[in-house]
DNA sequence: GCGTTAGATTGACGTTCGTTGAACTACTGA
DNA sequence: TCAGTAGTTCAACGAACGTCAATCTAACGC
């Protein structure tokens, strides 16, 4: 059931690009993603776009099924739950976010230019 | 209060090498770490430890105080809280790890050559 | 003043990363 | 069987990253 472990590091790395965190961010909505989606939504090529799947998959935080000639991707929670243990260890403390202000921070304005801006979703910002 | 918004990527990508993630755990215990201490525990020289805390100040992870000539620097916990946040919207769910587990994950065998043989700190390993 | 020390900056170097066109593989449907 | 499609792999490229020696700057002690 567990698999290799993986350095936080290296969860970090994968996380720290903006279209693969886009990824990301789209596969927690959808519970699983067919990768034509990606090809439609992201303003890169297909080889990019494996290569980016292909480091999330390392990372361990997407499992691939292929179906057919079709891919999809869906995103393992636990892993980023594991991160979120990890992080808190370093700054324990309750959650800050209420209800509403998440609301207001998923219309916050887009950094331009960060994955294209015709990208579905916008980049995350963080103020505190 | 509020300090310019950091894009989330930013801070992953600052979290995501060996050495910053090692100096961000070494400011979790301390409270306020002197840039000397860095220079003993790190395996690394005066210049890269400079180079590594300044993307993590760019990133709004740190905090610089000067005093003399001798550095200090100091955890903005906040910042990591807001990025457990945006990571909770993604994968919600409770906390997973209980206090003995944290305890022996701290043990855990070190990575090799992630950071060094003779860091103070181990590597992070994730296992879900 | 003047040498020393702590740490940042600069410049150079090799390595890794992100991107793409081209080629490839595996599946589909007729 | 064979053309078409979905997605990967390969090879190459420029850009960004991580590292260090050398240099610089500011504060210290004398």
């Amino acid at each position: 059931m567990t698999r290799e472990p993986v350095a936080a590091t290296e969860v970090f790395k994968a996380l720290g690009d903006p279209i693969r965190w886009n990824i990301v961010q789209q596969m927690a909505q959808q519970e699983e993603l067919a990768c034509s989606v990606l090809e439609d939504t992201l303003p890169v090529s297909k080889p990019t776009i494996s290569y980016h799947t292909k480091i999330l998959t390392q990372a361990g935080l997407i499992e691939v099924r292929k179906r057919g000639r079709n891919y999809f991707y869906s995103l393992r929670r636990e892993v980023l739950r594991s991160l979120m243990d990890e992080m808190w260890t370093l700054a324990p403390g309750p959650r800050l976010v209420s209800s509403q202000e998440q609301e207001s921070r998923s219309e916050a304005p887009a950094l331009k230019a960060a994955v294209g801006d015709d990208t579905p979703r916008s980049a995350t910002l963080l103020t505190w």
